[in-house]
DNA sequence: CATCCATATAAAAGGTTGTTTATATAAATA
DNA sequence: TATTTATATAAACAACCTTTTATATGGATG
């Protein structure tokens, strides 16, 4: 695929505002699709269509723990990716220049998608 | 404004194959509307939209030049933040792992925004 | 095996966005 | 000032995407 292409899927990925909120809860911990309708507080097939957006794009992954289903981030580099565009417009209004991560727990995390002990 | 509205319009500015080529061709130096309909191809009042579209989210700034308007990149660590998407994303197709950047003149570009001699 | 819970899928509606076509502005020049 | 060149704007249309509503799948449990 054209390398324009490709960045284009990306970034169309990433140009919803409930997907990024779904990818910036997910991102402390890998999530079931019904704790993240809870913590974004829209429909479940909503979430699940988001979800699945993200996935196909290469986002997110998932795992599967009895009628569970989690998703978590494919590469936590992309977390990093998605900070540094934050970073660069921080100060494209006058106001609010504090220095909030996307993910405030993506420095600590290992980067390398070691999945915690199941959750129900 | 919300940080993942600002998110979101940002990626969404991004999304768009036309932008990123245009982008692409302005990253190695800044360039008229003229010269960019030349070089991308597209209608001169397509490339005057994508223009303003990336000029109100903060890609490009202006420069006005006699009857010339030169668009250039306002902040070069942008190309940096692209590239690094589209490092990250290099291997999601199994052929072509080769390590082309989106723009090849970002390395030495001097991240300051000077602008070189006139050009017509 | 029937029921319940968790999640996925499909279809339809509505809004948004990219593109085209046509026209306007603005600077330069004769 | 009339004309040419460079760029911007406006309106209209089509295509796409998000969201809702309704239904299906699939695992667990009685």
């Amino acid at each position: 695929m054209d390398d324009l292409k490709k960045l284009q899927l990306i970034f169309q990925t990433l140009s919803d505002y409930n997907r990024l909120g779904i990818i910036r809860f997910i991102c402390e911990r890998e999530s079931s699709v019904g704790e993240i309708v809870k913590a974004t507080k829209l429909s479940q097939p909503l979430v699940s269509h988001h979800l699945r957006v993200l996935k196909e794009n290469g986002i997110l992954e998932t795992k599967r723990n009895g009628p569970f289903i989690f998703y978590y981030i494919r590469d936590k580099r992309i977390l990093d990716a998605i900070n540094l565009f934050q970073e660069l417009f921080k100060n494209s209004d006058i106001k609010d220049r504090t220095s909030s991560k996307f993910c405030s727990g993506w420095i600590i995390s290992n980067h390398n998608n070691k999945t915690k002990e199941d959750r129900q």
